[in-house]
DNA sequence: TTGGGGCGACTTCAT
DNA sequence: GTCGCCCCAA
C-alpha cells in the first residue's frame, strides 16, 4: 500500500481522512489541494467505496485525466471507473443517457457560441427587429445570464424586474427572442453550453425517478474550484448530494475569476447554510508550498485590498527569493523584446528549461508581440487558447458535416454546409426551405429529403444531390468507426478537394488542418480510454474541450507557455512574466464599464502572481497598438498596490530612448522631446515635491495631444486627486478643449516612481 | 447565385 | 487590424 498520509500536514490530512458528511476545503493558492483531492478519492476507494459511485467535478477535462492517473498509482486500474470531468462533460453524458425524458434524442448536437449567435442573428432578422439595437452579443449575454440563474423563457417574459431592465436597455423583446431561441434549439435537437446545465436541472426537477437514481448512485460528490460554480451548477450538486450528504467542495474565494459567466462567491456561504453550519466540516489549507516568501507576501498585499473575502492567511516557509522585477517598455513590441531577452538571460544564468517560463496576459490579443520577439531569439513557445484549432473555418466546416450526418435536425450545421462547396443553392432557397419547414412543423431535413415535392427548378436538383450525399453518409454510421466515416465524408463532400485545389499558402495550411483533424479522430478511435468510438462520441468530446485541454505539440514539450491568466488557473511555473500591466488593460476597462468589479480584476492579478514559484516579473508598455492605432497607456494601479518593498524598484529597466511607430518591425530612431521632459520635471516637483525621474520619458512627437512646452501647460494644470499614487492634471489644448494628463508617484508621495503622459483625453 | 468593394462594429475572460 | 453585412454588377 502506498503511504501517502505521512507526507501531509495536519489540515491536509484532516481533509483526506474525513469520511461522511459535508466538507468544505478552503485552499489557498499552492496549498496542495490537488494532492488532497487525489488522496481523498484514493482513501475513499481503499475504504471500500465503489469508484462507480464517486463523482468528481473538475475545472478542465485535462485536470480530470491527470487526477485519474495519480489516483491510479495508488489504487490501481479501478480509478478508471470514477465519474470525473467538467460539469459540462459529465452532465452531457447523463443527458445523452436520459435524453428521451426531456424530449431530446441521445444524438443531440451541442451548439457552440458561434452557432448560438448565428441562430440568434436569424431570429432577430425573422422577427423584424433592428439588429443594431438587438446586438447578438448582448442578446446572447442576457439569455445566457438568465439560463445560468435557471430562468426559463416563460418566467423571463413574466418577470417584471427583468422586463423593466430590458426596457431600460431598449431591448423589450429579449424575452420573445429567448422563447424562439429555445424552441429552435429544441427543434434542432441541440443544446448550447448553458442548456447542458439548465436541462440537467430540468431533468432532475421533472423526473424524480431519474434524480433518485443518480442521488443514490453517487455516494460521494466532489467539486473542485467551487468558487467558480454558478447557481445552475450549484443546484445540481446540491440535488445529487441530498441523499448521502457526502459532498466535498474545494475552493478559494480569493481566486474567483469567473463571475462574468455567472459564478457566485455566495455559493460558499450558501453551502454552510444548506447543509447546516454545525454539520459542515471546514478545513483551511493555508500553507503555500509553491512560492517564495516574496511572491506569497506580495500576493497577500494585493488581495488584502479587497473587502469581500473569507478569513484566511496564506503563508509559506519557503525562502525569501528574489524581489519582483518591473520592466517598463516604450511600446508593446518593445515589451515583447525586453521580456524575450529577460527570459533568455534567466535561462542562461540559472540554466532553466523553456517550460520553466510562462508569459501571462489579460487578453489573447496581446500574444502577438511576444510571439514575434521569441521567434527572433529562437526560443520555443506554445500558445494556449486564442483562436483554437477547433474554431478555424475549415475545421468547423468538416465538423458541421459530421454533426449533420449524426443529427439531421441540426439547423446551424445545415446552414453551414448546404452550399459548401458551392452547389448553386443560394440564401433565397435556404430561406424558402426554412419557411416551409416552419409551416409544416417539420425539420429542414424532412423538406430537403423530399425536395421535389416542395421546390421546382434547378436548385431542387442540387438539393437532391445534397440529400443523397447525406443519406449515403448516414448509412456508414453504424458500419464504420468515427475515423473511417469522417475520412469518407471529407473526401465525398468535396471539402478536401476544394482545399487541395487552393494552392495559396493559406489554402495549403487549411488542407493540412483538415488532415490534422482526421488524425485527431484516428487517435480518438485508437485510444483505449474511449469506450465508444462512434462519430457521435467523438463530436461530444471535441465540443466540450476547454482551452487547457488543447492538444500539446507532438514531441517537444519544452516550450515557453503563453496564455491568458484565466487559462493559467491551476498551473504553476518557476518563472512567470505578467505583462501588459496598464490601466484600462489590466484592470480591464471593459470589465469596469460592464460590471464595475475591480475586486474580481484584483483576484485575477492575485491568481497571476501566485502561479510563480521562484521569480516573478511584471511589465508594462507606454504605448500600444489598439485596432491598428497607437494608443498611449499609463501603468496599472495594480503596480502601485503591491507593497513596494517587494519590488525591485531601483532596478527599473528603462526602455531605449526610441519608439517603434511603424508596424510591425521597423523601428524609427527618435529622440525624446526636451519639452516634455521639462513638463515632467515641473510637475514632479509641484505634485510630489521630489526630483525628476532618471528615466527618459517618450511621447508621440507628432501627436497634437502631446504637450510641447512647459508654458503651454502651466496655464491650466491642477492636481485633482492623488489616490493610489495618481495625479491628474488638466490643461487646455490649442483648440481650447480641456484635456487631462495623468502622472504617477509612489504611495509614500516622496519619490516619483513612474511618470508618463498617459492618454490625454477630452474631459467633457 | 456569386463575388467584390465599402462600411461599421468590434475585443475581455470562456464552458 | 479583422469580421460580418449590405449593395451592386455579372
Amino acid at each position: 500500500m502506498v503511504d501517502y498520509i505521512s507526507g501531509l500536514n495536519e489540515p491536509q490530512r484532516e481533509a483526506v481522512m474525513h469520511g461522511n458528511g459535508p466538507l468544505m476545503i478552503i485552499a489557498g493558492a499552492g496549498s496542495g489541494k490537488t494532492r488532497v483531492l487525489t488522496y481523498r478519492i484514493a482513501h475513499l476507494i481503499e475504504n471500500g467505496v465503489d469508484p462507480f459511485r464517486i463523482l468528481s467535478l473538475t475545472f478542465t477535462n485535462k485536470a480530470a485525466g491527470e487526477m485519474r492517473h495519480r489516483i491510479e498509482k495508488v489504487v490501481g486500474t479501478e480509478a478508471r471507473n470514477i465519474w470525473m470531468g467538467t460539469f459540462h462533460s459529465v452532465f452531457a453524458k447523463i443527458l445523452r443517457i436520459e435524453a428521451k425524458a426531456i424530449g431530446y434524442t441521445s444524438n443531440f448536437s451541442i451548439y457552440d457560441t458561434d452557432d448560438s449567435k448565428s441562430l440568434l442573428r436569424s431570429i432577430v432578422k425573422e422577427m423584424g427587429l433592428d439588429d443594431k439595437v438587438y446586438r447578438v452579443n448582448s442578446v446572447f449575454g442576457r439569455i445566457s445570464g438568465a439560463k445560468n440563474r435557471l430562468i426559463g423563457p416563460e418566467e423571463y417574459i413574466n418577470n417584471v424586474v427583468i422586463q423593466a431592465d430590458d426596457e431600460s436597455a431598449r431591448m423589450p423583446h429579449i424575452g420573445r427572442i429567448y422563447k424562439q431561441y429555445a424552441l429552435r434549439c429544441f427543434a434542432a435537437n441541440a443544446m448550447d453550453f448553458d442548456d447542458l446545465l439548465f436541462n440537467t436541472n430540468v431533468l432532475f426537477r421533472d423526473h424524480l425517478d431519474i434524480l433518485n437514481k443518480y442521488q443514490h448512485k453517487f455516494q460521494h460528490v466532489m467539486v473542485d474550484e467551487f468558487q467558480d460554480t454558478n447557481v445552475s451548477q450549484y443546484l445540481i450538486t446540491r440535488k445529487l448530494a441530498a441523499v448521502h450528504q457526502n459532498i466535498a467542495i474545494v475552493g478559494d474565494d480569493a481566486q474567483s475569476i469567473y463571475a462574468f459567466r455567472g459564478a457566485n462567491i455566495e455559493n460558499i456561504l450558501n453551502f454552510q447554510r444548506d447543509y447546516g453550519k454545525e454539520n459542515v466540516k471546514i478545513v483551511k489549507l493555508e500553507e503555500n508550498y509553491r512560492s517564495t516568501k516574496t511572491i506569497v507576501q506580495a500576493a497577500n498585499s494585493i488581495i488584502s485590498r479587497n473587502k469581500n473575502q473569507l478569513e484566511k492567511s496564506v503563508f509559506t516557509n519557503n525562502e525569501d527569493g528574489p524581489l519582483i522585477d518591473v520592466i517598463k517598455a516604450s511600446s508593446d513590441n518593445e515589451e515583447g523584446k525586453l521580456v524575450a531577452s529577460a527570459i533568455f538571460e534567466a535561462k542562461m544564468n540559472e540554466s532553466l528549461a523553456n517550460n520553466d517560463f510562462a508569459i501571462l496576459y489579460r487578453t489573447n490579443a496581446q500574444s502577438r508581440a511576444f510571439e514575434e520577439a521569441l521567434r527572433k531569439v529562437s526560443l520555443k513557445y506554445r500558445i494556449i487558447g486564442g483562436l483554437s484549432f477547433y474554431q478555424r473555418k475549415e475545421i468547423k466546416d468538416l465538423i458541421a458535416y459530421l454533426r449533420f450526418t449524426v443529427n439531421q435536425q441540426d439547423e446551424e450545421a445545415f446552414k453551414r454546409i448546404i452550399n459548401l462547396p458551392k452547389r448553386g443553392i443560394g440564401d433565397t432557397t435556404v430561406a424558402k426551405i426554412s419557411v416551409i419547414a416552419a409551416e409544416k412543423q417539420d425539420s429542414v431535413w424532412e423538406i430537403v429529403a423530399d425536395i421535389s415535392k416542395h421546390v421546382a427548378g434547378r436548385s431542387s436538383i442540387a438539393i437532391e444531390g445534397f440529400a443523397d450525399l447525406i443519406k449515403s453518409f448516414k448509412l456508414l454510421l453504424d458500419q464504420k468507426d468515427a475515423f473511417e466515416v469522417a475520412s469518407h465524408i471529407a473526401k465525398a463532400s468535396g471539402l478536401l478537394k476544394e482545399l487541395y485545389d487552393d494552392k495559396t499558402v493559406e489554402g495549403l495550411a487549411r488542407y493540412e488542418n483538415v488532415q490534422e483533424l482526421l488524425n485527431a479522430i484516428k487517435e480518438f478511435v485508437d485510444n483505449p480510454d474511449n469506450e465508444e468510438k462512434s462519430l457521435g462520441a467523438f463530436l461530444q468530446s471535441v465540443s466540450l474541450l476547454t482551452t487547457a485541454d488543447e492538444k500539446e505539440d507532438d514531441g517537444d514539450n519544452d516550450r515557453i507557455t503563453l496564455m491568458t491568466i484565466h487559462a493559467a488557473k491551476g498551473l504553476e511555473f518557476k518563472n512567470v512574466h505578467i505583462v501588459g500591466l496598464e490601466e484600462d488593460l489590466f484592470p480591464s476597462q471593459m470589465m469596469l464599464e460592464s460590471r464595475n468589479d475591480l475586486e474580481e480584476e484584483r483576484r485575477l492579478f492575485y491568481v497571476a502572481i501566485t502561479r510563480a514559484e521562484k521569480r516573478l516579473t511584471i511589465s508594462y508598455a507606454e504605448t500600444r497598438y489598439h485596432y491598428g492605432r497607437l494608443k498611449m497607456c499609463e501603468p496599472s494601479r495594480f503596480i502601485m498596490e503591491i507593497d513596494q518593498k517587494y519590488l525591485k524598484a531601483s532596478k527599473l529597466r528603462s526602455a531605449p530612448s526610441r519608439m517603434d511607430f511603424d508596424r510591425p518591425e521597423r523601428d524609427k530612431s527618435e529622440s525624446t522631446s526636451t519639452g516634455s521632459m521639462s513638463f515632467v520635471r515641473s510637475l514632479a516637483q509641484k505634485t510630489a515635491r521630489s526630483q525628476a525621474p532618471q528615466q527618459k520619458v517618450s511621447h508621440t512627437p507628432s501627436s497634437d495631444f502631446a504637450p510641447t512646452s512647459t508654458a503651454d501647460l502651466a496655464a491650466g494644470q491642477r492636481v485633482e486627486h492623488a489616490k493610489f499614487g495618481f495625479g491628474v492634471v488638466k490643461r487646455l489644448d490649442v483648440n481650447g478643449t480641456e484635456r487631462k494628463a495623468t502622472i504617477h508617484f509612489d504611495t509614500e508621495g516622496e519619490k516619483v516612481l513612474l511618470l508618463s503622459f498617459a492618454k490625454l483625453r477630452v474631459v467633457v
